[in-house]
Order: C-alpha cells, then structure tokens, then sequence
DNA sequence: GGAGGATATGGGATATCATGGGATAGAATG
DNA sequence: CATTCTATCCCATGATATCCCATATCCTCC
C-alpha cells in the first residue's frame, strides 16, 4: 500500500544542515525497504519532490519493460541521476544535501508539503506565495480529478416487438 | 534483488589511476559473485557503462533471446567483448584502464551517475554538458511520465439484439 | 491548569568515506 | 636469472556523516 503524505509542516534546518521530517510522514514511509526519503530537484518549481523508496523501486521495475538503450529508457534512467536517497537517523532527520537546500533556496527552515503519493519540501515564504499563486490559477480555470471508478455500462435499449 | 544506483558523485583519479567508486554503489553491489564493477565504452556517449556482475549476466541471459547472427545479435555481443572486470581494492577503489578513461576523456576526475539499474563513469565537465543537453532536449519534447496507473477501462457497449 | 507523552531541537563522540602514500608480489622483458 | 614495471595490498589521515544522548516544546487528556 503506497504511502500517503497530508497536511504541511514547518520544521528547522540546525547548522549541521539536519531537520525532522514530520513524524506522519516517516509513520508513512514505515516499512519500506529504505529507512528514509527519496528527494530531487522539482523540474518545475524551486522545491524538492519527495517520497518513499517505493516510487523508485516502481521506476526501476518500468524501466525493466522498456528496451535498453532505446531513448525512453535514457530519458527516465536519468532521473535516477538526480535522486538523492536520504537516510533517517535515529531521531527522523535527514541531512539536507547543500544542492538541494540551494535549488529550493532552504535556509534555516524548511516546509514539508504533503501531496498526497508524494510530497514537497520547500522554503516556507517561497511555498506561501506559490500556495497564493495556485490558488489563484484554480479560481480561474476551475479544478477537476478523474473518477474514483468508470461509469456502469448503460442499460441495453429495450426493443419493440 | 536487482541493485540500484542513484544519485551522482565526482570522485578523484589518483597519479596511479584508481578512483574510489561511491560507498552506495559498493553497498548496491555487495553479495554479488565479483567483487567490483563491469565497464564497457558507451556506444552512444562518450562515457564509460558499468553495473554489476549480475547485470552483464542477466544481459546474457537476454542475447540468448535475439536470433543468432541478426545484427541485433552482434551488437550485444560486441558488448561483452568491449566489457572490462574491475575489482575493487580494499579501500573500495578501482584500478581505470587507460583505454576507457581516454574513451570517457577522464583525466583527474570522475563523475559516478547512478541510471537505476546500471549507472555511467563521465568526466565532470562532459556530463555537466550532457545533462544541460538531455534537459534542453527534454523542455522541447515536452516531456512527461506516463502516469503511474492506466485509466481503467471504458465498460464495453451492450449491443441492441 | 497541570501532567504526561510525543515530537522537534541541539550538541558531542565516533565511525565511515575518500584521499594519499609506500611496500610487496607477480608479470613481463631482456 | 635479473631487472623493471605495475597491480595489489596495507596503512594513515582529514573531513564529515552517523550515532547517541539530553533537553525543550507542543499537544492531548484529565
């Protein structure tokens, strides 16, 4: 069952360049094969995208169907380039790479943002604007998820005899 | 368990030509029958393939799936022949032959970049490039990641009798 | 409002990792 | 057989990640 990240915390970065990560989430993380978090630089913002071990052992078991040397599987091998695989210590933090920290621009705090299947880390000020920016845009284009399961096949038509 | 390689790290080349090759990789390596790294001169980069023993064996397992003699064939094959056996030392360094340090253009360091089932051996400013390459090509194509489930199926159409 | 438990924060000691050098054994060459 | 070269093995060191412990803070319950 993949793990299931709610709520936002905010949380110190101390001068060795550790923070807790929130108890909920490492509750989440519980039992996977890696005690601790993935993390990479977001493509799209300036913040982290994070999970569990599980999201990558599921990229490396896509990466088994796809031929090898072909360009898809370049283009999703190398996102193992940029996964960092950050390990709790006893006490539920991790060490913040200083690459990481700088891409998000993480000084000394950091948000941690649940998102559900996954989540994000980010400078909190930078993650308030983007909050106020999102919000924004879902006012004007409005917001839509797929449905939880397909619609029942329609009742046969009845034909007159 | 397949091994698992992520991230990436530059490590120096001494005067003697050994480079210490990252303790995650080593840790993904162990309990494996060598005790070392598999490298072979990329076809498409100028950088250096490498992974695991059970890798290049499992590959093998795969030639014996292509028709004999296709030029699919050959080019596997043409692999094994290329691949070099690498132990490691005792401090977790390997000895880099001269032959694919020129073909990567290594001279005093080298960049470890985890690909998830395999990873490759750059020299520092070419890999730079290459990601910048690999990432402005991404932007163009517009690239994204199938999403991580398929949309289940529309219920079929009763017919009318 | 206070007690207790859970969580986050902070500091110090230790182990690991990467780096560097030298000795030795084995291979190659004359 | 002797010499040279080089791969392998062994050891040391500095930096830092990891581990261990203590304390502060926050939240919940009575």
């Amino acid at each position: 069952m993949a793990a299931l990240f709610l709520s936002k915390f905010v949380n110190k970065v101390d001068r060795k360049g550790r923070v807790s990560v929130p108890a909920t989430f490492r509750a989440a993380l519980a039992g996977q094969s890696f005690n601790g978090i993935i993390a990479f630089r977001s493509f799209k913002d300036a913040a982290l995208d994070a999970g569990g071990i599980d999201r990558i052992e599921e990229m490396a078991a896509r990466l088994d169907t796809l031929q090898q040397f072909s360009k898809e599987y370049d283009a999703l091998a190398s996102i193992f380039a940029d996964a960092q695989q950050l390990p709790f210590d006893g006490e539920g933090r991790i060490m913040l790479p200083e690459e990481l920290a700088a891409h998000a621009g993480i000084t000394d705090s950091a948000a941690f943002v649940g998102l559900g299947r996954t989540f994000q880390i980010w400078e909190p000020a930078a993650h308030a604007q983007h909050q106020a920016e999102m919000r924004e845009s879902a006012k004007r284009q409005g917001m839509t998820l797929p449905p939880r399961m397909p619609a029942p096949a329609p009742a046969p038509q009845a034909e007159a005899r």
